[in-house]
Formats: structure tokens, C-alpha cells, sequence
DNA sequence: AAGTCGGGGAC
DNA sequence: GTCCCAGACTT
């Protein structure tokens, strides 16, 4: 469910929100038989909150219809409503304990800052992205890295105005070293 | 491949 | 006032 909530909304302010939340919609059944007027307007104040109830509630159905257990074949679980890669890899990662990128823009930007652009528009499909992704976050602590990378974009690595002077990548960071000698030019 | 959803925080 | 967010879905 926080997956949901998450998708193209800080995170800062799905943390502010989520305990409140929660104590409302405890679980995927109680969201099956939710007043869908009420469940909109607790959502209104995230955003895209017509599509997200609409999300949750075929999500709730779908898990419930399955004994209200998520499937453990990867193709089975991109097919749930409002599960694509990204979800599903943070499915693989939180759940099921084996490494797997939560690879979003915040992780695709710091990516392509420190290591260099993508070709495609689209990260999903960017096997260099996909490729990068994978290879750092397999490891025996790929929980943490991911959430280190998460962080880092949020807080740091933001889009705009990065604070790269305070950055513990800077050193082999391409976007950093790029603009400090642009700086001595 | 491009358009759409969306309120709110940061600037 | 502008920009962008722990994406997924439709066209």
C-alpha cells in the first residue's frame, strides 16, 4: 500500500501522512469495502487522488480474490492494478529478501550524475540503466543501499540545486567533477 | 513515445 | 508563481 501512496509524491509527505492513514485502512480488506468518497478525500491531499483510490481499490479486489496473498511469480505480480517494475522490484527487495533496484527517478538521477546519462527517455527500458542498477544494489545489504541511494537523491542529489560540496560520492561523481572543471575553465 | 494525473512543499 | 515528486496506465 505505501508503494501506492509513494508513486510520484515525496516521500516526506507520505511519512507525514502515513500513520493516520493506516489506522483508517489497516489492511487490503478494508480497503475492498471502503467508502470510495471518504477514501478520496483522505487521499485529495497527496495528489493524483481520483486515479490512487481507483488503484487501491482494484489492488485491495485483485489480493483479496487471491486469498489476500501476493503472488510470488514476478509476471503475476506486474499484473496487479498499480504494480509495475518499480513496485515490483521493491516486492522482491522488502518481501521477499532478494536484491532488487528501486530504480525511480531519484535513483536514475543519481545514477546518471555519477556515472553518466541514459539513451532512452523512458527508464524502464534503458537496459544501461537497468543494467547499472542491478549491479549496485547486488550485494548482502541491498536493502540498505537502496535506501542509502533513495536518501541521497532526496536530500542531496536533489534535481535541482544538489548540494554535491556535502556529497560522499563527489569524488568519482561525473556530474561533480564535470562542473568543477567547467568552474577552473 | 508522449500525455496524464495533482496537491503541496521548496524555492 | 514555478518546478517537481520512492510511477503506472492509456492513447
Amino acid at each position: 500500500m505505501t508503494e501506492i501512496l509513494l508513486q510520484r509524491t515525496r516521500a516526506a509527505n507520505v511519512a507525514a501522512f502515513y500513520d493516520d492513514f493506516f489506522s483508517h485502512y489497516p489492511d487490503w480488506y478494508s480497503l475492498t469495502n471502503a467508502d470510495s468518497e471518504g477514501l478520496e478525500s483522505f487521499l485529495r491531499p497527496l495528489g493524483i487522488w481520483r486515479r490512487r483510490t481507483a488503484t487501491l481499490v482494484n489492488l485491495a479486489n485483485a489480493i483479496m480474490e487471491m486469498d489476500g496473498r501476493v503472488p510470488h511469480d514476478r509476471v503475476e505480480i506486474e499484473k496487479l492494478p498499480g504494480v509495475g517494475q518499480y513496485v515490483a522490484n521493491a516486492i522482491q527487495l522488502l518481501a521477499a529478501g532478494t536484491p532488487a533496484p528501486l530504480l525511480d527517478a531519484g535513483m536514475a538521477r543519481v545514477l546518471e550524475r555519477y556515472f553518466g546519462p541514459r539513451t532512452l527517455a523512458d527508464i524502464r527500458y534503458d537496459k544501461y540503466l537497468q543494467d547499472l542498477a542491478w549491479r549496485v544494489v547486488s550485494c548482502d545489504k541491498a536493502i540498505e543501499v537502496n535506501w542509502g541511494i533513495l536518501d541521497l537523491s532526496a536530500v542531496l542529489c536533489k534535481n535541482r540545486e544538489p548540494l554535491c560540496s556535502q556529497c560522499p560520492l563527489k569524488k568519482g561523481c561525473n556530474y561533480y567533477q564535470g562542473n568543477v572543471s567547467e568552474r577552473l575553465v
